[in-house]
RNA sequence: GUGCCUAUAGCUUAAUGGUAAAGCACUGCUCUGUGGCAGCAGACACACGGGUUCGAUUCCCGUUAGGCACCCCA
């Protein structure tokens, strides 16, 4: 007997093992967002909109791939992200194309390209999709990412920076996600930002010996990164370096002051941070960071841009905007033990019986669906047993039952899958009696 | 792009230089038209490639992917 079934099981596994194949695999830092996330993603989504609806933002979508230029001249061609990071390449009729790293270069593309300040002035638009960056993933970084964005382009009135930043917390409310505290600093203007990065330079200069190997490579790369080392050598010596908003132009300290008392008078938790400074260059003035507490990681990031569209077209538009890193989000929410809050509609299963029910069903699951009930079915599976597992399984309030002898009967059994009560009920009253059951 | 760590079933985790075990999940049976509980049975894995070896899932190297740090950023 024993070799009998010894002798089958190897017949079996020869044949379902076929030829070896090698499936391909996602691409590093670019993953699949599974069924088992939905609600989270949806929580997020539905936020989103009934954020961008109460704050009256228009939706926009522009492409994923746009001409390299774009994010060269915007984002800056000196730039870690257009250097190091941006996805870039050729296509077969030879234009330079990247994939889009970042959301405020397109908008204001768009703007400038369809004349949009016509629409609305200023254009407050929002938009939502993935991002690429050729970066090496680890915590709340990925390759591909998605952001929501708020963007307000064609105003420089510091009522407007104050706007996006209660966007963005209102956001987070939506998602009752706590413990989000506001960075902000100003990187000033172009009159008195070089100005700045001069002393800076020249503070750092003086230094030069104490400084760690990186801090030397910034000093000329970039001065301002200066500020964000974490050595503790460099950390003591930007403790005496000049601070930017003592050198500040009038234009620019006004700017920061207005923006400061909104973000008081709305009792927003704040901390300015003069050594936070951003790595696209369009920003001018106005920089901030909405950073989760605990992780320390930022879930937004935004400021000014009030030069992007003059470096773009000449013609000067001033806007401001903020991002939202949706994955960072979702991922503090579950670590934080927040729970996905969208709520979905009351899942009603349907089981079938025998051919001739099973032909029958998708009628009547069609007239159920139709007045707005979700309708679940496994008609797949032969046993009644199996199908009501699943109805357990998804934790269906009710149960339909059609089998053999309610198919002649013209009924269906309708069954209280927490109580165990059934009743049978004709198929012309099934919608309204499924109704009243789910409301009660 | 650099450095360190990791890779066993759908998930979480064992063991082993002689091709692998458990829990949960899955399929079915006990129960031929009634879920949750229980019992039983079944299907499913050593990431890929190379080397050392009589023999590698185990040791070594490479690739790929994941984690962490740097860099930078959402």
């Amino acid at each position: 007997m024993p070799n009998k079934k010894e002798k089958i099981k190897t017949v079996n596994k020869k044949k379902q093992r076929g030829p070896r194949v090698e499936l391909p695999q996602s691409l590093r830092g670019m993953s699949d967002i599974l069924p088992k996330d939905e609600l989270w993603w949806k929580t997020v989504w539905h936020a989103g909109e009934t954020v961008s609806e109460l704050h009256n933002f228009s939706f926009i979508e522009t492409p994923i791939v746009e001409p390299a230029a774009l994010f060269e001249l915007g984002v800056g061609a000196s730039t870690d992200i257009i250097e190091k990071e941006m996805y870039t390449f050729r296509t077969k009729g030879g234009e330079r194309v990247s994939l889009r790293p970042e959301g405020t270069a397109p908008v204001m593309r768009s703007f400038l390209e369809h004349h949009l300040g016509y629409f609305a002035s200023p254009l407050k638009a929002y938009y939502v999709g993935p991002m690429f960056r050729y970066e090496r993933p680890q915590a709340g970084r990925e390759r591909q990412h998605h952001q929501w964005g708020f963007e307000i382009i064609g105003d420089s009135d510091p009522l407007y920076d104050a706007q996006v930043i209660i966007i963005a917390l209102d956001f987070f409310k939506a998602l009752k996600l706590k413990d989000i505290t506001l960075k902000i600093n100003s990187i000033g203007c172009r009159v008195c930002r070089p100005t700045y990065k001069e002393k800076l330079k020249n503070y750092y200069q003086s230094e030069r010996a104490k400084l760690c190997r990186d801090c030397e490579r910034r000093l000329e790369m970039n001065p301002l990164r200066l500020l964000d080392c974490k050595e503790e050598g460099c950390r003591l010596i930007r403790a005496r370096a000049p601070i930017i908003l003592d050198y500040l132009c009038q234009g620019c300290n006004n700017h920061l002051k207005s923006v400061l008392e909104l973000v008081e008078d709305n009792s927003i938790n704040y901390e300015p941070d003069p050594y936070l400074v951003r790595g696209l260059d369009y920003y001018s003035r106005t920089v901030f960071e909405l950073v989760h507490a605990s992780s320390g990681l930022a879930l937004a990031g935004g400021g000014r841009y009030d030069y992007l569209s003059e470096i773009l077209s000449g013609r000067s538009v001033p806007a401001v905007g903020v991002a939202l890193g949706l994955e960072r989000i979702i991922d503090t929410m579950i670590k934080s033990g927040n729970v996905p809050h969208f709520r979905t509609k009351p899942k009603i299963f349907f089981t079938a019986v025998g051919e001739q029910a099973k032909k029958a069903s998708l009628r009547i699951m069609s007239e159920l669906r139709s007045s707005g009930i979700v309708v679940v079915e496994a008609l797949g599976k032969k046993s009644l047993k199996a199908q009501l597992k699943l109805a357990d399984k998804i934790k269906a309030p009710l149960a339909l039952i059609f089998g053999q002898r309610e198919v002649f009967e013209k009924t269906v059994i309708v069954r209280n899958m927490e109580s165990g009560a059934q009743e049978t009920v004709v198929i012309d009253r099934l919608v309204e009696e499924v109704k009243k059951r789910l409301k009660s």
